[in-house]
Order: C-alpha cells, then sequence, then structure tokens
DNA sequence: CTCCGATTTCAGAATATACTGAAATTACAG
DNA sequence: CTGTAATTTCAGTATATTCTGAAATCGGAG
C-alpha cells in the first residue's frame, strides 16, 4: 500500500466555503464556453489547489465518478490548460492546472478560433462562391454573407496581429487607462 | 382571408444550396454560444432574407414546429438582434433581423458580458473577501483567486473603454494592417 | 510471466434540453 | 358583442448530453 493512501477509502481535499463557492460557479458558466460541469468544476479545483491532485482526490473532492473525472481530464488536457505531474516513488498520475491567468486566456481563445470561427470561415467562402453564379433572386443573401465573410476576415486579421503581441506588452496595453482614446487620437484620425 | 394567405398550407420560403448551408452551419455553431439550433438558424434565415418573414413561413421553411418558432423569436428579440415589422393590411407580425454585423457584434459582446462577466466578477469578490479572513492553509486559493479577479477586471475596464469607441472607429482600427504593431510602438514603449 | 494498482473504455441509466401539438389567450374586424 | 386569425403558453414527448459502474486495458514490480 502507498504512503498517501493510508485508510481513506474516498480521497477528498478539504475545501474552504469560499473555495466551494468558487468551484460551483464556475462549473455554472462552463455551459456557456462548451464545457460541461464537471470539467469546469476539475479546472475550478486544480487551479486553486495548493498542490498536484491525483483523480482519486479529484472524484472524492467533486463526488463524481472516477471514471468522469479520467474523461474530463483527458478534455482539459486536450485544451491545453492541465498537465500531469509525478511524485517520486507513487505510480499514480498528478494533475495541476496551468497558472498564468493570460497565457489561459490566450490558449482558450486560440482554441475557440480554431474550432469556431475558422469552420465558419471556410462555409462563408464556400457560400459566397456558390452565390456568385446564382441568380438574381438570390443578391440579398449574397450581399449579406459578404458582408458577414468581410466581417470576420478583418476580426481574424486583427487577431492574428494582436497574437503576435507578448503577453506583457499586452497585458501594458490592456492595463493602461485611456488607451482606446490615446489609439484613436494617435492612429484613427490622421 | 388575407391577400397573402392563398391556398399553401405550409407557406416556405425558397432557399438555394448557399442559403441552406450557411442556415445549417449557423445552426450548428449555435450552442458553444450558449443559443440552440432553432434560435441560430432563424436567425442565419432572417439574415439573409431579402425581406422580414413571418413566424408561418419560418416554421415552414426550417420545419419545426409553430409554436417553437414563437419562443426562438422571443429569445432574438431579448438578444435586441431582431424585431417585429408590419405590412399594411395585414395583421400578422412580420420579422427582420438586424444588418449591421458591426452592431449586431457589439450587442452580442455587451449581452454575454452581462449575463457571464459581471456574475463572474461579483463571485469572485466575494471569494477573495471571504479568503482576506481565511486560515493559511487557505493562501494559495487566496493568490489565484485575486490574479483570477485582477485578470478579469483588467479585461472589463478594456473592454468598457473599447465600448467607448464608435463603429466606425473600431472597424478602422481593426482594419489597420499593422495596427497592433504600432500600438505596442506609440504606446507601450515609453 | 503473474499480479495488482491505476487508468480508460463503454453500454446503459440519469439528467437536462429542445420540441411538439393542443389548448388558452390575445386582438382585431365586423 | 361575436367570430376568427394570430400568437403564446405549457404539459408531455423526444432528443441530446452527461454521468456512472463494471469490465477491459495498461504498465510496472517481483
Amino acid at each position: 500500500m502507498s504512503l498517501q493512501t493510508e485508510l481513506t477509502a474516498t480521497a477528498a481535499v478539504p475545501l474552504s466555503a469560499a473555495a466551494r463557492k468558487f468551484i460551483v460557479h464556475w462549473g455554472e458558466m462552463g455551459s456557456p464556453w462548451g464545457v460541461n460541469r464537471t470539467v469546469a468544476q476539475i479546472h475550478a479545483l486544480l487551479y486553486i489547489a495548493p498542490r498536484p491532485l491525483t483523480a482519486e482526490e479529484i472524484a472524492g473532492t467533486l463526488s463524481v465518478a472516477r471514471s468522469n473525472v479520467s474523461t474530463s481530464l483527458r478534455e482539459l488536457q486536450g485544451w491545453g490548460i492541465v498537465r500531469v505531474a509525478h511524485v517520486l516513488g507513487d505510480r499514480r498520475d498528478y494533475f495541476e492546472s496551468m497558472r498564468d491567468v493570460w497565457e489561459m486566456f490566450r490558449i482558450i481563445l486560440e482554441e475557440r478560433k480554431r474550432r469556431e470561427v475558422d469552420p465558419t470561415l471556410a462555409v462563408l467562402r464556400e457560400c459566397v462562391a456558390l452565390l456568385d453564379r446564382a441568380r438574381p433572386a438570390d443578391a440579398e443573401a449574397k450581399q449579406r454573407l459578404s458582408e458577414l465573410l468581410e466581417f470576420m476576415e478583418t476580426m481574424d486579421s486583427a487577431y492574428r496581429e494582436f497574437r503576435t503581441l507578448s503577453i506583457a506588452d499586452l497585458r501594458r496595453f490592456l492595463k493602461l487607462r485611456g488607451g482606446m482614446r490615446k489609439v484613436a487620437g494617435l492612429i484613427l484620425s490622421r
């Protein structure tokens, strides 16, 4: 028997009231972001945990099936915001969340763009191409889809540039009070 | 019997292949954005339609129940991107989508901030306040939640400023090639 | 190779969400 | 007020998603 297991049947990590509140809320906010409750709760737990946790501990703390934890951890690893760590002399996998919120934000943005924006751009291009040789009755649809495509392409390019900024620069820029005003003054009104 | 009704049992609007492709795709993209398929499809249909449509026509075109259309239209009106229009001498409600993609983008961003970001900020503030008088064991959680709160507050302020720009300025800014580089050069490296 | 703890897979159960159709309500014409 | 088209509400049904627990797989120790 490993040193850590002792006689705990369900190895739950103790949580303060604040920690519980945060985990529950993060779980509820998951849906609009396209991740289910358990995945979001596990992420919340790992984010505030003072040390990496085993799947067993996560299951015990959140009261969900061990198998569910396994699947959810795989998804979080797929997003690239959770990774495996190991403890010397312990065969079990320990999991820890990325700490840097700015980096996490960037990764999630990138991933969502890949999954949602890129396929939509592809479809819009196809549709506009199809409508180029269409009847006059489809003129309105063509106009609308072209505008939508142009909008999304503008956003996409802006995002690509924004992505080239270092986290440090991005942070400094967003923290500037009156930053947007300055941008408007310096760059726009030429 | 009104002039428009004639003998059509299910009043469907004819759709080109491109239009169908767009509507189907937009419906699939709905989930990650927190709206269900029908709502997203109705929005897509109204967006490309050359004229306002009745609920009946929408139901016929998309093959969904009339009552479902009613509920979904209500939701779209709640988001503020669809509105009712009327035709002289016709009692029925006609529905049309907002046309300006930039304005639609702004409205959706605003609404999502209100529904997702604001409540999370409130919870994080509560949690950090609770952890201020907590045991040393919770030091890590406090640190993590403080950082997350600071990050979200920075984003929130940046968004508030960004919101003060006119659509025209915003558009010009995002369309600037090398815009981000210029911002970095002019504002950041002081 | 065998054993055993750790992990993953997956079929079925539980739950949540979306949708339908009938009934109720609304609102306008006559 | 009465009749009727238009719309909304809502209880029940259908569908989709999430979760569980048992079984299979993995992988290292001996």
